[in-house]
DNA sequence: TTGAATCATACGACATGTTGTCGGATAAAT
DNA sequence: ATTTATCCGACAACATGTCGTATGATTCAA
């Protein structure tokens, strides 16, 4: 009797579950374990079988959803001709906005937004030097901004009042992009 | 006697700075009060004299840096072309890296980021519809756009192993939002 | 100038709550 | 019936926030 995964696979999600309830409303630091485990309806000793303490549930959290995020523009990327998958990144924003908006939020997670660009950047780098961009501290930087950017404002919208709608914003994005940042990679060929 | 502002600054400052060397080697929620006033050399209780947490401290310690992230530009505003105070922005961000480097960076305050650019982006606009933008919504995602790239840009610059120089930098910045940015700002012209 | 009153500053101690780690109870599988 | 995964209760250690109190500097009257 190893380990049951349909038993423990289903606590560790109603703890995770219990957990980003809390989280969506207050910063990380002021939930306990107490908390979770009562909401999930658990002995508190029992969130130390499946975590080590609040911050590993974040993580597991975000290996879950890095893991998702990086298997949907891989499929696109050789059909489209935008190397930003600019189309790909909004879509992919708004089906995980749920957790992406929190995490990427005023009490989310800092270093999460650095690890989405990391996850991003070689498969970015590698379409875009198969497409004639020059490798260089110029290309990474210029992706830095773009995902800076990209990132930046798509959090910017979905915590707006009155957003404009998914087109406007894919114009406007699109319109920067392309004079800027893809104008300055295309200046990169060899 | 109302307050002795010699003596309780002094106090005030000797605590932030405690904290701050902790700040800066891990995450705020794993450092506790009696580290602080241990390493500054206060009973824990003085702590409570000045501070209500520890996240009172970070808020402080933002407040004065966003005071002093504020004047700067203002005065610049006028003498320069460049409605972006490129320049300007990264002589700001090398003054105070110290902080800021942390602040932004993976243990830092997600809401910091927030905050600097809403207190940009007052001035930023009233100068650039001065020069003739267009007000609206196109606008303000333009500079969240613009925003969000150079402090991406200069967070993972003063993070990086062996960083190109400010000159180089400062180039790339200008490329990209030269042609990006300002060349949709100066189409949103009335 | 001096001495006493006053008040800001810093401290010690207490009650409460959180943490992480035991060993043990329960229930299901073999 | 035995074994073992899963969950629970209890314990010691530590952090928190709030008291009341000691100290020592400033003020002002004699």
């Amino acid at each position: 009797m190893k380990k049951n995964p349909a038993i423990t696979a289903q606590t560790r999600q109603n703890l995770i579950d219990a957990f980003w309830e809390l989280y969506c409303t207050k910063r990380i630091e002021k939930i306990t374990i107490k908390e979770i485990t009562t909401r999930a309806g658990y002995n508190r000793s029992t969130f130390y079988e499946y975590f080590t303490d609040v911050y590993d549930v974040v993580e597991q959290l975000e290996n879950n959803l890095i893991s998702k995020l990086q298997e949907m523009p891989m499929q696109q990327l050789s059909s489209s001709g935008d190397p930003f998958q600019l189309d790909a990144l909004v879509r992919m924003y708004s089906d995980h906005s749920g957790y992406l908006a929190v995490l990427l939020g005023d009490h989310g997670d800092p270093a999460f937004q650095r690890r989405i660009k990391a996850s991003m950047k070689p498969m970015m780098k590698e379409a875009l030097i198969a497409q004639g961009a020059k490798d260089g501290y110029e290309l990474d930087y210029t992706l830095e901004y773009a995902l800076s950017a990209m990132i930046g404002v798509l959090s910017y919208w979905f915590n707006q009042e009155n957003p404009p709608s998914l087109e406007e914003l894919t114009a406007i994005l699109g319109e920067l992009s392309s004079s800027g940042v893809m104008g300055k990679l295309m200046g990169l060929r060899d």
